[in-house]
DNA sequence: ATTTGTTTACGAAGATATTCGTATATTCAT
DNA sequence: ATGAATATACGAATATCTTCGTAAACAAAT
């Protein structure tokens, strides 16, 4: 079970990461309270959630206190890349710049964060032409 | 039903907008011989699913003949640019950039392709100094 | 006309994901 | 110690998605 691969994640759990990946280790509580806001489900349904994420391997927890604390056990850079490669794959025909031109086009993004882009795509060219 | 706002197709039913897209207008059972390829299900369960995505809007058909003739409602580049915009909101934050960089970080892309994004991202910033 | 093959229609089983009610355990304040 | 508040554990109801068996409709060939 140690090092079998990442399972990917569902709606739900996506969101129960999200919350772990900001705020760092938490209780089932904190989590909930942050979730109550955008969404309504009772405290037991994100209980039994983060359970079941426990048993997958998704979360770790330390139950040495009687309220468990829960951690993220994936990074979010995983699961980013991990959803990401196969959304590449099953929606744009395995073509990651198509990806791209589609993303840069409906989003407003900062002139900062282009520069980034146009310099990293700079960095890419020169290792090709090596 | 019919100025509905479109609704995310699940993955089997991403798998037939895909051939559906690429063949054009097609019977089940070509639909099916596709789909054959790639995974294992029976003939029957590619109807019902076509079925479904008739009822749900996502495919016409023609029912003139005996054999039916169904077609894609949807575009390709709406149902990219929804999964696309959804996947930014609930995997990068709404940060269509973040999306960017590990997109082009972990697939290989033409130096053409690499070029045309770079074009795309001078536009962009033409118009924004505007 | 009967058989054979192909199609759609329908219903339901199976699988997975989500939700919550209820029971039990633990802590803390009184 | 007793009661109130809060936690976990468990099982099951609900919803959604996927799969397929079976029946009925239809067409073509014999």
């Amino acid at each position: 079970m140690s090092a079998g691969k990442q399972l990917k994640p569902t709606e739900s759990e996506l969101e129960i990461l999200r919350v772990l990946w900001e705020k760092g280790p938490s209780t089932v509580r904190e989590v909930h309270e942050i979730l109550e806001q955008s969404k309504d489900a009772g405290y037991t349904t994100t209980l039994k959630l983060m359970q079941i994420m426990h048993e997958k391997g998704l979360l770790e927890r330390d139950a040495s206190s009687k309220t468990h604390i829960y951690a993220a056990a994936v990074s979010q850079e995983n699961t980013q890349r991990q959803l990401l490669d196969k959304m590449i794959d099953t929606v744009f025909n395995g073509s990651a710049s198509q990806l791209v031109l589609q993303a840069l086009g409906n989003h407003k993004s900062s002139k900062e964060e282009l520069e980034k882009i146009k310099q990293y795509l700079n960095e890419i060219e020169k290792q090709q032409r090596k």
